[in-house]
DNA sequence: CCGGCGAATAACGTATACACTATTCATGGC
DNA sequence: GCCATGAATAGTGTATACGTTATTCGCCGG
């Protein structure tokens, strides 16, 4: 990414919102590769939220010394993802419903100044026919039942219009933030129901983009980010009422 | 700071815009006064853009072996303050107009948020009346032509307004942001006019804050910082102009 | 039986050592 | 004279070693 951060995240991605993946870090240095798997098991669940390790332990794992594996887990820590403490251990951070809203303040933040910024430079050609192709999908997935494909896509649409923007520092910082919520995201998939205002949202916001309307898009993408996230911490606050009060 | 990450940054400080100091690091670890020593000579032009050292001759500035100093250099990286270029050195970054229109546009959306979610948490009394306060200095600042006073109360006032947000997250990323635009934001206090019409503005924020309107605060908030925003790198553009293109 | 004090231990913070590789400089060929 | 090729070099990435200190466990006293 050619963005303010040193450590190359994933080699030539321009866009927020990396769906969790190893594709092409076999070659990076011992560092970025402990940062990279360890984002992808804490991510996918691999290592669940609450587990403790020690350093030792951590380097074990990823059959390195402690000094990469440190360097990585301090980037982690920054990013929100794990706690360090020292002589304590090293936790995989479980949110509760207030850190989830607080990373949705911030992420929804982020996300409206990035279409802020795409209706202001205007939506090429091309891009344009992507998002209403994407769109398309995500209506036919909706009428299918298939939330889960919906999911991704929506993952998609929303990663696409912020990658547009044009300032990567916003991009670095959306993707730290999108980290965040990935997992409590992916755990209310299954209790969605059809996501057909969703739908009629992105319409509305790709018209706004389209049109370079500044203002409208501005609306349409707080709208639709004030209803969706109210949703995902309800969906949210019912799945962990059976169960632990944290995800 | 009660936020997600995990070096401390300093301690027992809940805001954001931290005025670069190294009050009360002396017992921190190596790696944090690394970073505080660094940020500090960063921020303050001791160490000015464009310089590059190595990590050895880092190390021997600081007096302390290159781990601690590595560690620190990360961090710095990640906030966008240093460059790390391996075997070319470590650069403290120069920014480009383009580069602070976009800290700007990042730090003007966090600082948006972060007014909504004061108006929606509501004021309380004291609080109202220590922003009242500093606007009665300000404005006593600005008729008096101390316009270098007037620019820290103002980083105080927005400061003050963040730090009442209830967000850890937000007031984190919102002081990485700041950090970034500090330089720029120092290098034009010289050239600032009267800042009359940002006091104006700045009551009408308080107002909204204190009525507890949310929709007036974010507008509010979002037309001080687009004119402001727009002025400096007016201004700033004018200080580039007899120079080099970087800041 | 509980609580506090102290020694043992082990985890971490920092320093250092080592090996690899990118860069540079010099030499030789074109 | 310039470019390319190779060896020298030095900076970094990683491993490891070491000292400090927080934590823990056991023992003793209450």
């Amino acid at each position: 990414m050619a963005s303010p951060r040193s450590g190359a995240t994933r080699p030539g991605d321009r866009r927020a919102r990396s769906r969790p993946s190893l594709q092409g870090i076999a070659d990076l240095p011992a560092r970025d590769r402990a940062y990279h798997d360890l984002r992808y098991r804490i991510l996918t669940g691999r290592l669940a939220p609450g587990t403790t390790l020690l350093e030792t332990e951590l380097a074990a794992l990823l059959s390195l010394s402690r000094t990469p594996v440190r360097e990585a887990t301090i980037r982690l820590a920054e990013e929100g993802l794990i706690a360090i403490r020292p002589r304590h251990g090293i936790t995989v951070r479980s949110l509760t419903l207030n850190d989830v809203r607080d990373i949705l303040d911030v992420l929804s933040a982020l996300e409206i100044r990035a279409v802020e910024l795409v209706a202001r430079r205007g939506l090429a050609r091309a891009d344009h026919d992507r998002l209403l192709h994407l769109m398309d999908r995500m209506e036919r997935a909706t009428e299918a039942g298939d939330i889960a494909q919906w999911s991704e896509m929506d993952d998609d649409f929303h990663s696409t219009v912020a990658g547009l923007c044009g300032n990567d520092r916003l991009l670095s910082t959306l993707d730290e933030y999108w980290s965040q919520q990935y997992r409590p995201r992916m755990m209310i998939v299954p209790l969605r129901p059809k996501p057909t205002q969703s739908n009629i949202e992105h319409r509305r916001i790709v018209e706004a983009l389209a049109a370079g309307d500044v203002e409208a898009a501005r609306l349409a993408q707080q709208q639709h980010r004030a209803r969706a996230d109210r949703q995902q911490l309800d969906l949210l606050r019912d799945r962990l009422a059976d169960g632990a009060d944290r995800a």
